[in-house]
DNA sequence: TTATTTTATAGCTTAATAACTATATCTGCG
DNA sequence: CGCAGATATAGTTATTAAGCTATAAAATAA
């Protein structure tokens, strides 16, 4: 599964979903990393501009990664993985 | 080709890369989507916590695109929906 | 070499992140 | 219903991104 991001919110709703699989709280999602609940709650909502180094924190919490590579063509864009 | 980031200088890295093979400008690079030139200098150079808006406007200017998705190395396996 | 382009560095300014704290509002369970 | 945990909201504050401008230093072309 991959998740193509393209704005704050659509980041938002990736990190709380994963977040909400593995059972975590926001609270606990956090503290391993120093974003505290609040914070984490506008990020999620995709209210703040974050930094990187904090998508960074956040995601190393979830245990997911990020990817930058050259755009897809959008004929293929929904089509199956190839990597 | 695809670029996993896990710092601000790897990902200076590759923006730096791609704008120089299309054979932009930080100047150019940056003028469509309201980055200066010394402001992309330190980007590239990973001197700076860079918004992640800031990042979304830059990866579009080259044409690229952000995935996040769950870290990988355990066992290959195909990709479903287990989040 | 010189000339031109590109990139790096620096100072200044404005606005916003994100930490902190407190509190309010959900949401589910007994 | 009340209670507890989770999440949202709000105010304060220090730090900093990124705009701007100018200029120095590299890199490239002629």
């Amino acid at each position: 599964m991959k998740t193509k991001i393209t704005s704050r919110e659509s980041l938002g709703y990736i990190l709380r979903s994963v977040r909400k699989k593995k059972g975590l709280s926001q609270t606990d999602a956090g503290k391993s990393v120093g974003i505290d609940q609040p914070t984490l709650s506008v990020i999620e909502r995709g209210e703040t501009n974050i930094r990187i180094d904090t998508l960074f924190r956040l995601l190393a919490a979830l245990d997911m990664e990020m990817i930058v590579r050259p755009r897809e063509k959008v004929t293929h864009q929904f089509e199956g993985d190839n990597w």
